[in-house]
DNA sequence: CTAAATGTTAAGCC
DNA sequence: GGGCTTAACATTTA
């Protein structure tokens, strides 16, 4: 579930709660009081890469889904759900095994919206600059990492990463320094590009048909092995092509 | 059945 | 403090 485009689905599948009021909010959350949410509208629902914010007046509660998290609109799973909200059209929306936290109220002040591949005010030419003072910051920062970086790509998860490296043709080993100025271009502008893609296909229920890297044996261009690897600072699984992806650096 | 996986945070250690 | 490594968390799928 935790790749950005896939919060933009729960984002608008939710939609219509925004202006109702919660007139029930329980789960086995221990970090928040979910007492305080009752009796309050919501104000708004939104994402910043893999976080989904839901605000009313007194607070904002961040949900992040790790990697198992799930949810239902109007359902109910067979678990007990970690927060669970009722609202005053009698529609519901249950969060399970995810991380429930309340974060400061002014929203705009600490998330840099610009940052989001998913958002309106998506800046590539802000990603460009932070990567280029991240290569120059430490030599050895490999593009693998770099794509994960939540501060320059919120949103972008493994699978994503794996499948804009294979597009522009980037061994993931590559370090950002050494990456041309055309390829650096290539990688913020994909990284946006295959998310929305991403959340086309996720929305036809058609996304891993669409994998041309991540989790694959074979190359579909060259028809050869691909290389499989736990890479970068936090051992994340790659997937790449020798042949077809350059290494740089 | 076991292992691994779409992820982050905090603790521990130089 | 900084930077790095490790553990912890929790659920589904191969």
């Amino acid at each position: 579930m935790p790749e950005g485009p896939s919060l933009v689905i729960l984002k608008e599948q939710t939609a219509r709660f925004v202006g109702q009021e919660i007139v029930r909010a329980e789960g086995n959350t221990w970090a928040i009081d979910t007492a305080r949410l009752v009796g309050q509208p919501v104000v708004s629902l939104r994402t910043w890469g893999k976080h989904f914010l839901i605000q009313v007046p007194t607070m904002v509660v961040r949900i992040h889904f790790l990697l198992f998290g799930t949810y239902r609109v109007d359902e109910r799973r067979d678990k007990p759900p970690r927060l669970s909200l009722g609202f005053a059209d009698g529609g519901e929306l249950n969060f399970y095994a995810c991380s429930v936290k309340e974060i400061d109220i002014d929203i705009d002040a600490c998330y840099d919206w610009a940052a989001d591949v998913m958002s309106d005010a998506w800046d590539p030419a802000l990603a460009r600059k932070k990567l280029r003072a991240e290569a120059k910051k430490n030599a050895d920062a490999l593009v693998c990492d770099a794509l994960l970086d939540q501060d320059i790509f919120a949103g972008v998860g493994n699978i994503i990463k794996n499948e804009v490296l294979f597009r522009i043709r980037v061994d993931p080993r590559s370090t950002v320094g050494a990456l041309p100025p055309a390829k650096l271009r290539a990688l913020v502008q994909e990284a946006r590009q295959y998310s929305f893609d991403f959340l086309e296909w996720k929305k036809a229920f058609v996304l891993k048909k669409h994998w041309l890297a991540h989790n694959q044996k074979t190359c579909p261009r060259c028809h050869i092995p691909f290389h499989k690897a736990h890479l970068g600072r936090t051992n994340r699984r790659s997937f790449w092509c020798e042949r077809c992806q350059k290494r740089y650096g």
